[in-house]
Order: C-alpha cells, then sequence, then structure tokens
DNA sequence: CGCTGTATTGACAACGTTCAACGGTTGTGG
DNA sequence: CCACAACCGTTGAACGTTGTCAATACAGCG
C-alpha cells in the first residue's frame, strides 16, 4: 500500500524533505486506523515500532501497581510518539490510548536510525522534543507541589483549548471527547473535584460543560486563573 | 593546567575511551571548586558551558514567579550536568547549588559535539540518562498524584540511602548536609509535615536525626513505607 | 427498556498546611 | 570568651482544602 506524500507534506517535520526520500519513508510506513479506546501499544511491551498520529487524538497513560491512573500526556495530530527505542528503551513507558477515532503510521524502530540519517533535522526536533517534554514533567512537578488543584486545573484547560480547541460560535470547543476523570487523571486529583469546580466556572460563566464535552466560553478568565489570579501587582 | 586522567579514568562514562582521547578532552576542561551553598550556574543563564561533578553533591533547583522553590534533582558524584545544549536549549532550566562542598569539572558547549565524537557511546549514554530522568519525573507525578506525603518521603529517603548512603555503624548516613526544607522540596510537602513524619519515624526506631543530619537505621523499614506498607497481598 | 458509564451534589472526615511559640546549635563579632 | 544573631528543628492548635462515601440523576446503547 503506497502512501500519498500529500498527507503528510506539511507537517513542519517532513518540510524539509525532498520527495523522493519522503516517499521511501512512507514506502515503509503502515498506516492504521484505531477505533476510540482502543491501545495502539501498552505500557511495558516491548517497542517495536514507532508512530506518527495523523488524524484523532491519543492520551498517553500509565497504571500504578495498585491500579490507579494518570494521563502523562496528550498526543496531537502531527505528533511523533512511542519512540521509545530512541531513549534507549527495550519498552513502552506507557500505554497510548484513543481519546477519539484516530489514524497512524507506523514504521518498524529497526528503521529509526535510517530515518534520521534521510531526515537530518528529524534528530534535532527530536532532542528538542524530549527537552520540551522534561521541561513539562518538571514544570507539572513544581505546580503539583506549591499550587491549588483550581489553579491546576485552569492551566490544563487552558493548555488544551490552546492545542485541541476549535472555535464553535461564542467560545471554544476542546476537540475530542473528555471526561471529568480524564481531567482529574491530568491534574492529580479526584473527579468530584473536578465536577465541583467546572460546576462554580459554568456558574460565573467560564466554560460550558457537557457529558465528555468542555467548551470553553471565556479562556481569558481561565488564563487568569491558571496564573495565580489572585496575587498580581 | 593538566587534570591527571586518574581521576575520571574509573568513572564508567570514560571507561571505554584511551588515554591519548582522555587527555585531549581533559585537556579542554577546566577544574573548579565550589564551596557549599554556591552556585554553579542560575536558573535562566545562558548555557555556555556543560560539566561534571567529581566529588561532592550538588541540588538542582527550580524557583516559581511566587518564589517557592522545588528541588528537581541531587547530582552525584561522576554525573555529567547542565547539558542544555544537547537538548537544543540556550539556557539552564534550573539553578545546580552545591549542597556539600564539590569539586566539578567545565567544559565549553561548543565542545560537545566533539566530546560525543571522540567517545559515540557517550551519544547512547546520555539519551539513556535523559530517558531515565523523565521516566524519574513521570514516576514523581505518578506518586505526587496517587500516594500520600509519608510515603513520597519514604521513597525519597530510600532512594537518597542508595545513591548517597555512607555505611555508619549501625546504620546508614545520608552523605551530605540536608534539611528538612531539602526534604519538603524534594516531596512537594512542608517542613513542618516533613520533621513530624521524621520523628514519627525516630520513635519507632527508623532512622535517627539531627541538624542536617539523617540516619537511616531500618532501610527495610523505610522501603516497606515507600513501596505501600499497608495493603500486601 | 434496562444497563452501564458519566456527572452532580451533599455530608463528613482527614490529611496536611498555616500560624505560632519555643529550644537548641552554630557561627560571628565585640 | 561570651553574647548574640541566624538558622534549624520541634511541637501544638486551628483551620481549610480536598478526598472519601453515598445517593441520585441522566445520557447513550444494546
Amino acid at each position: 500500500m503506497r502512501i500519498d506524500r500529500t498527507v503528510v507534506k506539511q507537517l513542519p517535520l517532513f518540510a524539509k524533505m525532498n520527495d523522493a526520500d519522503l516517499d521511501r519513508l512512507l514506502d515503509s510506513a503502515t498506516a492504521k486506523r484505531v477505533p476510540q479506546g482502543e491501545a495502539v501499544f501498552e505500557q511495558g511491551q516491548n517497542a517495536i515500532s514507532f508512530f506518527l498520529l495523523l488524524h484523532g487524538r491519543l492520551k498517553v497513560l500509565q497504571v500504578t501497581e495498585d491500579g490507579q491512573q494518570i494521563i502523562v500526556r496528550m498526543v496531537h495530530p502531527g505528533d511523533l510518539f512511542g519512540f521509545a527505542k530512541a531513549l534507549q528503551r527495550m519498552d513502552y513507558p506507557g500505554t497510548a490510548m484513543a481519546a477519539a477515532e484516530s489514524v497512524i503510521l507506523c514504521w518498524p524502530t529497526d528503521l529509526w536510525p535510517q530515518f534520521v540519517e534521510s531526515n537530518p533535522s528529524l534528530a534535532i526536533t527530536t532532542m528538542q522534543t524530549i527537552g520540551q517534554r522534561l521541561e513539562e514533567a518538571h514544570t507539572r512537578i513544581r505546580e503539583m507541589s506549591t499550587q491549588e488543584v483550581e489553579r491546576r486545573v485552569a492551566h490544563v484547560v487552558a493548555r488544551l483549548t490552546t492545542t485541541a480547541g476549535k472555535k464553535e460560535g461564542s467560545g471554544i470547543r476542546i476537540d475530542f471527547p473528555i471526561t471529568r476523570q480524564d481531567i482529574a487523571e491530568m491534574t492529580g486529583t479526584t473527579l468530584h473535584t473536578v465536577s465541583r469546580i467546572l460546576s462554580a466556572w459554568e456558574s460565573k460563566g467560564l466554560v460550558e460543560g457537557g457529558r465528555q464535552k468542555l467548551l470553553v466560553r471565556d479562556l481569558n478568565g481561565i488564563m487568569l486563573l491558571a496564573n495565580g489570579g489572585k496575587e498580581r501587582d
């Protein structure tokens, strides 16, 4: 099966590649559809492939020994994911699950060196990406150490709005099905607390809730909460 | 100034290098003594050097806009640190401060490519290190999301015991000056809570406290707490 | 039409923070 | 050498945010 290069050509990741190289790359790729709720790979599995998200939305989960779950991060269209081997790991450190129906490209991990060689800027981009992830993780640790729950939830909602927002009439819709439980797992709290916070926000006109839905009506207000709306100087 | 290769020869990082290459590397390095409490570099500074800790102990800090501090990680002898440039960053994401009197080697960041070239296994090791850090960060996020304070403190103490422990008579001494505040900043709590927990442990015979001191008497007991001493099956 | 998963809300408990006071140790300067 | 300040640590008490438990409601789906 041949994958048309137009589906990836506009991604910044491949912008600098010539068509021949790109075609060669795509020839070794497999496209796959992932229905909502299905896992692309599971935590602890042998890392035999790495992936690119073309369409849809994934969440990367980790499960603790006692069964609790956290969402490590969301994967957005255009993102590479599951490149554990690039970090010298044999297995996937988390589970990648489709939050919405998704389409991915898969390559065998053996091809990673080749992949990098035919697109040297990829090595740099990958390093940058990892660096960003590390920084994000530290930001999250800092927030969980020092900030109260409402502010953390505000931060997550603000980020989701900018990374997965879709303008819709009077506000911005989070463009994939998301539950209170999801938000709780992203912020390190319980769905109860999230529900209370969102209810409070709704009565203030900041957001509009709904079953697996979230519409942000006042992004500015949310961002104010996220950046410490209390003490300003 | 010439640095004798015997000071680094036994480090796993340089084990595979031949003496000539090693000498060349050391020729471009500067050795420096850092007194306790002094910073090697500060958060936000331009990343002009990368470093190796020869002796002593460093803590890497981040400060929030509102002045709160967290300890991102400890740096132990033999660790590379401050290689922001390898992650395509221009500035240091945190501050590296000497927790005890320390000795470091410094290289200009421009030499990083050369560094890697003359020691290819370094590229791999570095990737591994970064991967580990990312994983550690996620572990910490997971713990802060799901575990109570005492367990997190137990985990930190257990880790410190294995990475910076020194046998001393009836127990294991944490080998650098550490305050309750430090432990609080590593676990995302307050020095008060840490003090209470350590007092409780002391009365159970698990540890022995002291001013900027910590002696672990029953590592097993601590580890039991860290791994959920409550619910076992 | 009943079942399952999601969401809301109240009551309550608790863990941990905040506020406060105090004691001990270390280091400094007169 | 002593007095004093600065820092570190301990402990008590009160408060509050947030988690836990529980009951109910609602939507989607077979």
